[in-house]
DNA sequence: TATGAATGAGGATTCATTCAT
DNA sequence: GATGAATGAATCCTCATTCAT
C-alpha cells in the first residue's frame, strides 16, 4: 500500500512525445497558410497531434510561439546557403546561377518558402518580429547578393551597376514565387502557368539578368 | 416673419457626408495594415469618421466591404493603365518604360500599392476573393505585359523569349516594393535604402531588363 | 411676393396618407407572423408603404405600436359576434352552430385569426398586454359561450355540464386552427390535411360536441 | 512534505458538472418563456450555472440548441406514450381515457407542456424547425390518435367518423391548456378558473367526446 | 408631416488562455 | 507532462430610435 513500486498500467505509452520541433513545424505550416490572427492554436495542436494545453507547456502564448516559428524556421537554412556562396570561387555568373537555383532547391520548393509571405502579412502587426526578420534574414541575403554583384563588377563580368539595387532585383522573383505557391496558387493552381513552373521561370530570370531582352550578341557572360 | 424668402445657409453641411468612397479609403488603409481578420470594422468606421452601423448601410458585411476595396481600389486604376498601353504606338522598349514608371506613379506611390500585400496575406483564407483578384487584376496585368513582350519580339526589338515568364519577371519588383512599403518598411524605414528609393530601383530594373548585366555594347533598345 | 397663393410645385401629392389604421393593419400582419421581437419596424413601415420614421409620428415606440395593434385589431370584431349571439333566440344547438360557423367566417378565415397565436407567444413577455387581452377578449368570449351552454342546459337541450369547462372545449379548436393557419401551416401546408379544411373540421367539432362518439341514436339535438 | 500519500478529498467535486441535460432544461424554460429570438444564450447559460462559451461546447449554435430542446424534450416522452397506446388492448374508450389522462401526467403537468406554445410562436420564423416538429411530434401524435379512433369505429364502439378530424379535436384542449399554463396563466393565474384545473377540464373533455352534450342515455361506451 | 441616413446598445459567436484532473 | 472542459473578452452584425432636412 505504501511503496507504490510498479505502476500497474503504464499510461505514459500513450504520450505523444510532443517536442517543440514538431510543434514549430505544425505552427509554421498553419501560420503561413492563415496568418497570425487567422491561426487557431487548436488547429496547430491538432496538426502536431497534441492537445491545446500542451502548447502552453512549451510556449508562453501565441505570440511567443509565432516568434519561435520565425526564429527557428528561417534562419538556419539561409545560413547554410550563405556559407556556400561565400566559399564559391567560380565566375560571378556561375555564382548567380548557383544562388538562384539553390534558393529553389533549399527554400523555394520547401515549406520555408511560406515565410516571406507570412512576414509580409504580419510585419506591420509585429514590428519587433519584422525587425528581427529584417536583421536576421533579409539583410544577410541582401548582403550576400550585393557582394556577389560587386564581385562580378570587379571582375569585369558585369557592367558597373548599383549592387544594392540589383540585389533586390535578383531576389524579387523569389517573393513572387513564394507568394504564388503559398497564397494565390492555393486558390487557382493553374491559372498563370508560367508561375507554376518555378524552375523554368528562374532560368528565364537568370537569362534576363545576364543578357537582358535586347537581341545583341551575348557577351563573355554567356551561358 | 412673413416673407420667408431663402434660407441663407444650407444646413446639410453638418451632415457626416459618409460616402462609400471615404469608407473604402479608410478600409483599404486598415485592411492593408492589419489584414482581413485583423481589421475591426469599428476601426474602419472610426477612421472614416462614422459609426459602426453606418458601414452596414453601404456594405452588406465585412467580406463585401473587402471585395469592394479590392474592386474599386485596384481594378479601375489598372484599367486606365491597360488602356494606355494598348493604344501606345512607340517602341516596345518605350512601352516598357511607360508601364514600369506608370505603375509607380499610378499605384506604387499611392495607397493602392498596399493591395498586393493584402492579397498575398489573405489569398489562402479567401479563395473566392483570391480568384476574383487573379481574374480581375493579376491576369489582365499579366496579359498586358505578355503582349508587350510579344510585340517587342515581333518587332525584332527583343530576343525571342517566353513572354509569359518575362511578364512575371517584369512585375516582380512591383511586389517587392509593395511589400516593403506596406510591410517591413513600417518596422525599419531605412535599413535597406535601395528599396526605399523605389523610382531609382525601377530605373535599374528597366536597365537590367533591356540590357542585362553583361557589359556588351547596348543594342538598339538603348536608352 | 407676400401672399404666396399657389405653390408652384405641389410636393404633397407624393404623400402617402399614412393613417394609423393602415399602419396597424400592417403591424398586425407582421407581429402575427414573426412575434414581437422578431418584427422589425422597417418591415412594418415597408408593408404600410411609409418610411421608418413615419411610424414614430403615430406611435411612441415599438411597444406602444404593439399594444395598439392588440387593442384595435381584436376587440371590435369580437364585440360584433357577441351582440349577435346575445340577441339570437333559436335553440342552443343552433346557437352553437351559429357561433362556431360565425367564428370561422368573421375571424378564423381573416387576419384576425392570427391574434391568438400572437398573444400566446407574447403573453409571458407582456403581462400587461396579456391582462388586457384576457379581460377584453378571452373573458367575454368565454362568458358568451358559457352562457350559451347554460341556456342549453336550462332548456333541457344539453345534459347538465360544467358550463365554464365546456366553454373552453368549444373554443379549443379555434386555437388549433389559428395556430395551424398562422404557424405550422406556413411550413408544410399539406401535411395534416384534416387541419387545412377548417370548415369541415368545425362541422365535425359541432357533431361531436352535440352527439359524442358513442353510436347511440341521435337525440332531439340532432341536425 | 515528503510522503504525499493520498488526497483525502477529491477535488473534482468543485467542477461545474455542466452536462447537456442541465443545459437543455435551462434552455427549455427560457425558450418557452421568451420565445426563440427573445432568448439570450447568456441567460440560458446563467440559468444552467455555466458560462456563455460552455454552451458552444455542446451545441453548435442557438438553432441547434433549440432543436435539441425540442427533440429531447418532446420526442422521447411522446414515444413512450405511443408505445403504451399501441400495446394497449382494452376498449377504445378506455384507450382514449388513457391517452388524455396520460398526456396530462407525462406532458401537460411538466415543463414539456411549454413546447407547443413555443412552437406555435416560432413556427413561422423557423420553417425548418417547424417541419421537424410536425414530422417528429405532431404527425406521430395525430397518427396515434387517428388509429385509436379507427379502432373504436372498427369495434363498433364509435360512430363512423373522420378519424383524422377527430384526432385533431381530441388534441385541441392540450393546446389550450399548454397555452394557458405557459402564456396567459403567467399574467393572471386565476381569471379563468376552469382552465386552471386542467385535470377536471380533461375529464369533461373525455365525457363530451364520448357522449356529447345531448341528454340521451349513454351507449355501450359508457363510463 | 414625412423621410431615411446615422447611431450605438445589445446579442451570437469565436478562441486564447486557464486549471483541475 | 498532458489533457480538454470551462471561461469571458472581443468582434461581427442587427435594429430600435433619433434628427436634420
Amino acid at each position: 500500500m505504501s511503496t507504490q513500486t510498479v505502476p500497474a498500467e503504464p499510461r505514459w505509452q500513450r504520450r505523444k512525445q510532443a517536442r517543440p520541433g514538431e510543434l514549430l513545424e505544425a505552427a509554421l505550416a498553419i501560420f503561413t497558410e492563415r496568418g497570425y490572427i487567422g491561426t487557431r492554436l487548436e488547429d496547430v495542436a491538432a496538426r502536431a497531434g497534441v492537445s491545446k494545453g500542451t502548447l502552453y507547456l512549451y510556449f508562453a502564448n501565441k505570440e511567443e510561439l509565432f516568434k519561435a516559428v520565425v526564429r527557428q524556421g528561417l534562419v538556419t537554412p539561409l545560413e547554410e546557403m550563405r556559407d556556400k556562396v561565400e566559399t564559391f570561387d567560380g565566375s560571378a555568373a556561375d555564382m548567380l546561377r548557383l544562388v538562384v537555383r539553390g534558393w529553389w532547391l533549399r527554400i523555394g520548393a520547401t515549406a520555408h518558402a511560406g515565410s516571406p509571405k507570412l512576414m509580409i502579412a504580419e510585419a506591420a502587426n509585429f514590428p519587433e518580429i519584422a525587425r528581427f526578420y529584417i536583421e536576421e534574414v533579409l539583410l544577410p541575403v541582401h548582403q550576400t547578393l550585393a557582394r556577389l554583384v560587386e564581385r562580378g563588377v570587379a571582375r569585369g563580368e558585369f557592367r558597373p551597376v548599383d549592387a544594392g539595387q540589383v540585389a533586390h532585383l535578383i531576389a524579387a522573383p523569389f517573393l513572387v514565387i513564394s507568394a504564388w505557391r503559398h497564397g494565390f496558387g492555393h486558390a487557382i493552381p493553374d491559372r498563370l502557368p508560367a508561375l507554376t513552373d518555378a524552375p523554368a521561370l528562374l532560368e528565364t530570370h537568370l537569362d534576363l539578368l545576364l543578357r537582358g531582352l535586347a537581341p545583341v550578341p551575348a557577351g563573355p557572360a554567356g551561358h
